[in-house]
DNA sequence: GACGATTTTCAATCTGTATTGAACGCCATG
DNA sequence: CATGGCGTTCAATACAGATTGAAAATCGTC
């Protein structure tokens, strides 16, 4: 393999965890972006070095994230794998609820506060409503601003060509 | 300590792994924006139930990251921590960076990919460019809104009453 | 419906990282 | 300049989660 791919597949298993996805899980990501078309669970294992089990996992869990998709190719029963039409698209959703729930677990914490007997019990926590609340803020924003991005993303990439045709050579009939 | 406030911490603990924060830094971190105020270590220790030492090496990490500074108190030679300024901005940072980081070694594939002798080597590779390009632009896009969304949670931050002022209660004199 | 090929599952293991706790260093004070 | 109080460091340990490999399940085919 190309050693600038491999290093772009190891780099990828390095950073990817801000992603949220494993290192095998990343390289396995990396790796199909640069092949795209359909490629089989023997082709992932042999070309990253990794168990066969760990290619089901990998693959099952990126489905499982709309960041790879299976097919089959006519005359072939082996199961293959192919990027799906927007898979940076769906990196994100993950990013996204993680975000959401930070927020919303910030303001549960707040109202609780909030709704404590007027008088504050424990003077520590003086101003800790306003706090909350900040970073409530923060997190809504931060949630608002992906949401929209992801919508632009969408826009502007369902223009480009995209991982949409893959070179199925249908080697059949 | 209230009930609300230790769930908010735990599961601040759990989720803030997507801000890069290990967990107990994201307990700490969780803790002080309830508390916002002068804080020791000792306390930190106590009630998060972490050791000195872990203690020490979660706020200087923090710190590092603009999410926790330190403080003295007139009359009393121990070590506080607070809240800096804006937290929440200095949070994206590392996220920020770690995208940067995606998108540059994206493009440098790309860039050595098509560098290659123009007749691809590998039929493999087929596309495989227009595909880091199109990964190289998802990234630009991520890149490009979270710096323009931390400028505008700067501005609209501003105005709110902020962490600046902790009640140091002086007892000293 | 048995066979061969392929994928999935899962218990055991491995690995990287978080956490502890005791020793050390530092500083202010008397 | 000795002492006490804190903060930091770091080797040892604990732990979570990733990875493997072999057994089991699945699927298509004859």
């Amino acid at each position: 393999m190309d050693a600038a791919v491999e290093e772009f597949i190891e780099r990828m298993g390095m950073e990817a965890q801000c992603e949220g996805l494993a290192r095998t899980a990343a390289r396995v990501f990396a790796y199909m972006v640069v092949r795209g078309g359909p490629c089989s669970g023997d082709e992932l294992a042999e070309e990253l070095e990794i168990s066969r089990g760990g290619v089901s996992m990998s693959t099952r869990y990126l489905e499982s994230r709309g960041l790879l998709e299976r097919t089959g190719l006519p005359g072939d029963q082996k199961v293959y794998h192919q990027m799906p039409d927007d898979p940076f698209g769906n990196l994100v959703e993950t990013s996204l609820e993680r975000r959401r729930r930070i927020r919303d677990m910030t303001r549960e914490a707040r109202l609780a506060l909030e709704a404590r007997e007027g008088g504050d019990g424990d003077e520590d926590l003086e101003g800790a409503p306003e706090r909350l609340a900040r970073m409530e803020a923060f997190y809504d924003h931060v949630v608002a601003r992906m949401e929209t991005g992801l919508k632009t993303w969408k826009e502007t990439d369902g223009a480009s060509p995209g991982f949409g045709e893959h070179h199925t050579e249908r080697n059949a009939t």
